[in-house]
DNA sequence: TATGAATGAGCATTCATTCAT
DNA sequence: GATGAATGAATGCTCATTCAT
C-alpha cells in the first residue's frame, strides 16, 4: 500500500475509529465520482487512485452503490453540519441568512469535491436517498426564512418557494464562477448573493444591511 | 417495426428530412436518459422501447455517444429558439426579462423530457459540449440584463452574475415544484419569481409592474 | 466461428429451430460440466470449447444457471424418452423391466456425456428442480414394477423401494464399469443385471428366463 | 473463539492431539460441503461457522482442497473402520454380509454428513484420491463376497460386480429414504435390503435365514 | 496459535458496436 | 434501411490465500 496522500487533506471524511483505508477509498471515489460520474467510474479505477487492492474495497463497502451513498450521506452530513455551526449562536433571522449563505460559499471553496459531489448526486438516481436525509441543507434555509418570516423581518412568501430562490442564486452562481463565466471575485460575489437574497426576502429593497 | 407511439407527440425532435425512425430513437433516448441517465440507458433499452432492432440505432448515429450529444444540441436548440421567440417582438429590457421567465417556466412544464434532459446534462460529462453551443439560454438572459442595465432599467451589475442569480432562481424553483416540495400553483410560481427577479435587478425593489 | 465439431455427433441436444450455435453451446456446456462439475466450469471455458464469443452464451441462456438446469431437463428428457420407447410395444411386465435395464445400459453407453451429466447433477444443489420432473426414469421402473406386482409375477413389495433395488444395481455396475474395477463385457454386466433383478423381484428366483 | 457446538457431536472426527479448533474446522467444513458441495462452500463461511477466523484454517490445513482431502480420508476411515469392526468377530460370510449391510445402514443414519460427504465426493473431481484410499468400503464388501463364494455359499460371479450389485442397492435405497420417495421403517429397510442380496448372491433365493 | 485486513487473479455477466443477410 | 446474432473488452464482484501483528 503507498502512502496515502489524502492524510492530511481531508479529515472531514475520516471518520473516527474508521481505518486509514477506508478514508483513501472515500476519498479515491469522492475524486473520480466528482469528475467521471458515478456510473462512469469503475472500481478498478477507484482501487488505483487509492493505492490499494480492488477486493479491498469490498471490504470495507458492500458494493460500488453503498460507497456511493455511505459518501453522499457523509458529504451531505458535512455540508449541513458547517451550515448549522455557522448560525448557532445567531439569533436575529437576517444574521441567520447572511451567515448561511457565506457558509455555503465558503463550503463550495473550501470542499469542491465534496461540493461537487452533492451537486451531482441530486440529478442521479441515487437523488432517491435524499428524501431519507433530515435535515438537509435546504432544510436549514426553509427553517430560518420561515422563522424571519413569522418575526417580521421577511416579506409573507411561502418558505420553501423562498429557500428555492436563496439556494438556486447560490449555486448557479458558484457554477459559473466555477466555469469561468463570472470573474467577479469569490468575496465580492458572497456579498451580492446576500445582497440579492435579502433583495428577494425582504419586505422593501435592501433595508438590512449586510 | 411498431408503430410509432410518439409521431404526434413531440415533433420539436423531429427535422424535416430525418426520417419516422430516427425520431422515435431520439424520443426512446430522451425518455430513459431523463429517467436513468445517459451511461444508465443502455442501446439494448433505448432499441426495444424504439420498437426497433439494436443495430438500426447505428445506422442513424455513430455512437451511442453521438445519439446523446445530437439529442442535447436538439434540446438546446429548441429551448434557445423558445426563449428567443418570447422576446421577439419586444423592446422594453423589462418585459423581455418577464417573457424570459415566463417562457422558461412554460417550456419546462410543456416539454418536461427536453428541459430535464438539458438539466441532467449539465452535470456530466457531455456538459462540455454546451461550451460550442452558442447562443445557449443563458447568452439570452445576458443579454437581455446587459441591454436592461445600458439603458437604465436594472442597476449596474455583472450581467453573468445578474443572469446566473435569475436563472439559478428559476431552476431551483421548478426542481423544489416537480418534487412536490412546494405546493403554489405554477402560474402563482411564475409571478413569485418575476417578482423576486425584479428585486433583483430593479435600482429599488419592485418599481416594475408586471 | 470454427466450423462445429459436433455437427453430427449429438443431434439429441438440438432442438428444432434452436439455432447451430446453441447446440454448440449445450454440447461444450455437457461435455464440461461433467469433466468438471457446473461450479468447477467457466463460461469462458465453455465459449472456447464451442468456438464462440463468451458473449454469445448470453444471447442464448440467461446465465450459467439457466444453461445448466435447461441442459439437465433436456438430458433427463432423452434419458427418460428413450427408456419409455424401449417397453412401448411390451406388455408383459417381465419383459419391460429386462427391457428398461438393456436400454438403460445402452444409453449410458451411447450417450455417456449425457448419463454422466444426470448423475453428477442428482448429488448437486441443482438436484432440486429434479422434483419438478415428470416422469422421470426412477418413475418410469416404479411404475413397471407395480404393474408386475399388481399382474403377480413380481413378489409383494414397496414399488419405490423394489425401484431403488434395481436402479441402484445398475448405476453402480455402470460405475465400477466405467472405473475399470468391472472387467466382464457391457453385455455380459447387462445379463447379470437383468438375471440379479428377477432374482430381487420373483416370488422364486429366476423362474423367469431371459 | 466462541464456544465450539460440536464439541459433544462428532468425536469421531477429532483426532487425538488435534486441537479443538481443527476440529471445529472439519465440522463446519463437513456440514457446508455436504449442504453446499465443496466448491460451493467459501473459506469465509467455513470460518464463520467455526467460530474462527478466516486466517485460521490455513494454520491447520494448506489450502482448501487439502481440507476437503482430509476430511473425505477421515470420512472414509471411519466409515471402513465401522464396517470391517461389524464382522470381526464374524466366520460366515453370510453372516458377514447381513453384519455389514446393518452396519452401512446404521452409519448412514448415524453420521449422515460423514456418509453424505462420502456420496458427494464420488461425484467430484476430488474422486480421483479414492483410488488411493485401502482398503474402502468397496473393498469390505468385495472381499468378503469372495470368501463366500470360494466357501460355496455364494453363486459363482464376479466379486466386484456381485459387490456393485450390493453396495447399489444400499446407496439407492439410502437416497430414496432420505429424499421421502420410500416411507418405510428404516429397520424395515435394511431387511428388506438383506433379502435382496442373499437373493442376489446365493445359489438358489433365500436359503439364508437372516 | 490466532487474527483479520489486504490481496489480486479470476469469475459471471453486460453492453456498445459490427456485419452478413 | 433494417435486422439481430455475434462479438469481446470491460465491469462489478468473489474468494482462496497471505502476512504483519
Amino acid at each position: 500500500m503507498k502512502p496515502n496522500p489524502y492524510k492530511n487533506q481531508l479529515t472531514t471524511l475520516k471518520r473516527k475509529g474508521s481505518s486509514d483505508t477506508e478514508a483513501r477509498i472515500r476519498n479515491a471515489a469522492l475524486n473520480l465520482f466528482t469528475k467521471k460520474g458515478i456510473k462512469g467510474t469503475t472500481t478498478r479505477e477507484i482501487a488505483t487512485k487509492a493505492g490499494i487492492a480492488e477486493g479491498t474495497i469490498y471490504k470495507h463497502f458492500k458494493s460500488k452503490e453503498e460507497l456511493a451513498v455511505k459518501l453522499f450521506l457523509h458529504c451531505m452530513d458535512a455540508f449541513t453540519t458547517e451550515l448549522l455551526e455557522s448560525i448557532r449562536e445567531l439569533t436575529d433571522p437576517r444574521d441567520k441568512i447572511a451567515a448561511l449563505i457565506k457558509s455555503f460559499f465558503y463550503f463550495a471553496k473550501r470542499e469542491p469535491k465534496i461540493y461537487s459531489y452533492i451537486m451531482v448526486v441530486h440529478h442521479t438516481e441515487l437523488g432517491k436517498v435524499l428524501k431519507q436525509i433530515e435535515p438537509k441543507p435546504k432544510d436549514v434555509f426553509t427553517q430560518v426564512i420561515r422563522e424571519g418570516i413569522q418575526k417580521g423581518y421577511f416579506r409573507k412568501m411561502d418558505e420553501n418557494l423562498a429557500a428555492a430562490l436563496v439556494i438556486g442564486m447560490m449555486t448557479r452562481v458558484i457554477l459559473f464562477y466555477e466555469r469561468g463565466l463570472i470573474t467577479t471575485s469569490y468575496t465580492e460575489l458572497i456579498s451580492e448573493v446576500v445582497e440579492a437574497a435579502f433583495r428577494v426576502l425582504n419586505e422593501t429593497k435592501s433595508e438590512y444591511n449586510i
